[in-house]
RNA sequence: GGCAUCGUGGCCGAGUGGCUAGGCACAGCUCUGCAAAAGCUUGUACAGCGGUUCGAAUCCGCUCGAUGCCUCCA
């Protein structure tokens, strides 16, 4: 039997603002469309965090048993900087800084955004769409929406008619707004302006002669809007209807709002189920953002060569910090926190070691100090409750406090309970986490550790003779270099800091 | 100005009407040749002011403060 049938999951949907029971659309099958990122820079840190949530759900539901379709595309077609059409093209702005191709930029920043990924452990996605791959399932879409007429045509650009729209369906459902607030609202109108109200968005805006991302359409050469790519690429891979949609919440408006506009002019009806939105990761109490250059890149944190941070943190650190928090909170960075962070990360793996190398008792019944099944449960419940991986952590550090009583004796448990928490400990640290072992397995690492179990049988002889100043050199020196001895009962162990 | 979210102990960060979140740091103890590691113990936190309630950090109102969105942004 599947888990999911009986771990009910409860999500919280911010088209409802309250947390729902999770149930699929089709029993069993998941569709999942995320946001991904414009590719004209390097991804930073802030960009990661959203990705990571969603990476941590698909892992979690795919967990559960469900065959998920997780779609996460790829925009690569430029968009103008303001809606007003008066901004360039971020990757023509960028290629032209470059002096590259537009398609060259796309390429690099693609390539960066797959690599670093790819460090900090993410599973890919079922289907990464570009939007130039689909422009014209965005014509379509666009003629479709004209046909309806919810959208008109000026100038070689199609606009999308918010009011006319608004007087069959609700625009500002998502986000909380009211369109003749916004109406009331507007900021001073300059002039220009192609577009029936300000309220209005670009379907496909019309091609300067300079500008070099172009393609045919019905209203001559152009580009298609930005929120369109979206509706385009999740209507073909999840259908019509499909469960759950993601992003960052800065997405939340206009983007997610224009989607499901573009969704329900078309279709004439809702185009998702559950709306998830991730917060803002912030450094220095300030949202990470390319364009404001409050930000740090991935990259830099791994090698250290930043001006925020005292240290280099390993990819797993950052995510193990970062699943510290609850995906809906704004989570700050800070030296202090990663710092405390991986300080527990350390101690997470290290109890999973040890874990494995323990034997349970086979004879006596061991007391009932742990149930193993019991927090498995609470395990499943924190992780049921709109994924709560904070609250499975401190879980987790339950069950790293009974592995260190183990070890040293002071608790027992059967090999089957044993074999049960590893497999469990397994499944929500790696599997659903998606955290990494640090130092797995390369050649390198071995040959260290025989070198330091050299060092460690070196130092027992000099105190077995009480030549405590040999001992001591050999166990702070090690220290100094960041290699940590510890001793215990069944002899001394390190860690590589 | 409008909409929204949030304000938790030294730091980070869950929770949300009555029952210990957790991590890190700090202190004491056990262990140790001394340490470290590990374990045990301790910390009377919920922005302020009112209100509802037998009971509120948790609900309501107001005030103050922070952040996000309202223009591209995960």
């Amino acid at each position: 039997m599947q888990l999911y049938k009986s771990q009910p999951l409860k999500v919280y949907n911010s088209l409802s603002g309250t947390k729902e029971l999770f149930e699929p659309i089709n029993e069993g099958h998941v569709g999942m469309y995320v946001c991904g990122p414009t590719v004209y820079s390097n991804v930073h840190l802030g960009n990661c965090r959203t990705f990571m949530s969603f990476d941590m759900i698909f892992r979690y539901l795919r967990h559960l048993g469900y065959k998920v379709r997780y779609v996460r595309n790829i925009t690569d077609a430029g968009h103008l900087e303001d809606d007003a059409g008066e901004g360039e093209d971020k990757i023509a702005k960028k290629a032209r800084l470059e002096q590259i191709e537009p398609m060259e930029v796309v390429q690099r920043y693609t390539v960066d955004f797959h690599e670093i990924l790819q460090k900090f452990n993410f599973l890919p996605p079922s289907i990464e769409p570009t939007a130039t791959g689909h422009i014209i399932e965005q014509i379509e879409i666009i003629k479709d929406i004209l046909e309806k007429g919810f959208a008109y045509e000026t100038n070689g650009s199609v606009y999308f008619d918010v009011q006319k729209f608004n007087t069959t369906y609700e625009y500002g459902k998502l986000s909380g707004r009211k369109l003749e607030d916004m109406i009331a609202n507007t900021r001073e109108l300059t002039a220009q302006d192609e577009k029936r109200n300000p309220q209005d968005f670009a379907l496909w805006k019309k091609a300067e002669p300079q500008h070099i991302m172009r393609w045919p359409s019905p209203w001559g050469d152009g580009f298609p809007g930005w929120h369109l790519e979206c509706t385009a690429m999740s209507t073909k891979y999840l259908g019509e209807t499909f469960d759950i949609h993601g992003g960052g919440m800065d997405l939340k408006f206009p983007h997610h709002e224009c989607e499901i506009a573009q969704a329900e002019a078309s279709n004439g009806h809702a185009p998702v189920k559950y709306w998830l939105h991730a917060n803002m990761l912030t450094l220095n109490g300030r949202k990470m953002a390319k364009s404001t250059g409050n930000n740090i890149l991935p990259n830099e944190i791994f090698t250290g060569e930043n001006s925020i941070l005292s240290k280099a943190f390993s990819p797993s650190v950052v995510r193990f910090f970062m699943m510290q928090a609850h995906y809906t909170s704004i989570l700050d960075l800070s030296d202090e926190a990663l710092l405390a962070s991986e300080k527990g990360f350390i101690r997470l793996m290290e109890a999973i070691e040890t874990l494995e190398k323990l034997k349970g008792s086979t004879s006596q019944q061991a007391e009932a100090d742990f149930e193993v099944t019991a927090w498995r449960q609470k395990c499943y419940d924190a992780m049921n409750d709109d994924f709560n991986t904070p609250v499975l952590i401190a879980h987790l550090f339950e069950a790293v406090k009974q592995i260190n009583l183990l070890k040293e004796g002071k608790r027992s448990i059967s090999e089957e309970d044993r074999a049960l928490l590893q497999q469990l400990m397994h499944v929500f640290v790696f599997d659903v986490l998606g955290l990494e072992k640090k130092n797995n397995g390369s050649s390198g690492m071995d040959k260290l550790a025989d070198v330091v179990q050299l060092l460690i049988q070196l130092r027992n002889e000099a105190r077995s003779n009480r030549d405590f100043e040999t001992s001591d050199k050999i166990r702070d020196q090690l220290a100094e270099i960041g290699i940590q001895l510890k001793d215990g009962k069944e002899g001394t162990s390190f860690t590589v800091l």
